[in-house]
DNA sequence: TCAAAAAAATGAACGTTGTTCAAAAAATAA
DNA sequence: TTATTTTTTGAACAACGTTCATTTTTTTGA
């Protein structure tokens, strides 16, 4: 008993050293410099026991995705205290650009990238539960202030989608370098501009 | 004389002959799929004749990236004949979105997908003008919006950029399988009803 | 304590990939 | 025709994800 115990421990300390050494390459590096090869020699290990905890490299790319999930969370906790349910909302998509910007590998394997995705296909998964959660607590937020009287006129879920695809479509083409390219008259600022313009308009509704 | 022109022309076809072949493969099996060998099998030439017309797969990557800026162009023909700029506005987003879902390989590649913007940092080249252009489109619109009066008290390219944003938003999360997963009310047509909202707000501003 | 059984870890091997480049084939020039 | 230039070729290379028979380590039972 004992000793199935102290190998399953065993089992998720070896677990969690190969998915540590994979974020470890993945931030330092890049999605797509990471291989099975370069995780197994970071953490000293052959890359067949990669594959004896992973089903295959979307099962890491999954779990790391899920990862990314937990540590928004984090970012979201200050998030917590503040009662106005519409200044909690602005925060809220500060809160999240600044995720996404200080995080962009996990952001972009978050919400971009297909192969997490692909495993909760594969698997036996139901669906994208880090994915709902996530929207769930913005939908939440937006009902409050709803509740409050803000918004009159509009649909909750409608609303809160295009409140996320707003955010989301300003960090993904910062991200995906669709930003740096165009020809901005404050190229370093659009993001902050765009969140100002954002606010303003969300103070009319 | 004749002859360089000749040879000039069919440098020009076979590159072409190359570029259809790739897009061909890459909308019937996504650019997942895309390899060197598959595009030389497609058009019966050897993987080497594809490296003396394209420096690297990014290159293919990158003209295909322009084409489909072409049709986007296209689809975007008919709004020339709608006179008020806000209608033109509004009918903008529709057209942007039928074009991202109904050619989304391609979209995914234009503003997604890296490598046609590796291909221009790594080139002389100067900008990325077909994002510059498209963009520039969107923001006359906008900008003869507020000659109307519409707008006011909002800055006109940080609106453009969030305008771009929020659609953007919508067909990435759309492409990408970030709807799929999340358990919305009526997931079948939550960019519709998203893009209905965004029209609500546009019509108090 | 020690042989047998079970579990864990290994790395060579397979089929792909993007890319290169000496050699072969074809077209042009003299 | 013969020499020269241009075009095309595909074998070869290193690196990739993945598999699995073999080896190493750990646990078991007397």
């Amino acid at each position: 008993m004992t000793i199935a115990d102290r190998k399953a421990r065993e089992k998720e300390a070896l677990r969690m050293l190969i998915l540590n050494g994979a974020k470890k390459l993945f931030i330092e590096k890049g999605i797509e410099q990471i291989t099975i090869r370069n995780i197994a020699d970071e953490i000293d290990y052959s890359v067949g026991t990669v594959y004896v905890y992973f089903k295959d490299k979307n099962a890491i790319l999954h779990d790391l995705h899920s990862i990314g999930f937990q540590e928004l969370g984090g970012y979201f906790q200050e998030l917590f205290s503040i009662e106005d349910p519409l200044d909690r909302l602005k925060k809220m998509g500060i809160t999240y650009m600044k995720f996404a910007l200080e995080n962009q590998e996990m952001y972009d394997l978050m919400f971009n990238v297909k192969a997490p995705m692909e495993s909760i296909e594969s698997s036996e998964k139901e669906d994208w539960n880090e994915g709902t959660n996530a929207f769930g607590a913005l939908k939440n937020t937006v009902a409050q202030c709803m509740e409050n009287g803000h918004f009159s006129g509009h649909s909750l879920e409608p609303l809160s989608f295009i409140i996320w695809s707003l955010v989301h479509g300003m960090c993904c083409l910062e991200i995906r370098n669709r930003t740096k390219g165009v020809k901005f008259d404050n190229p370093d600022t659009i993001l902050y501009d765009g969140y100002k313009e954002f606010l303003k308009i969300l103070e009319k509704l």
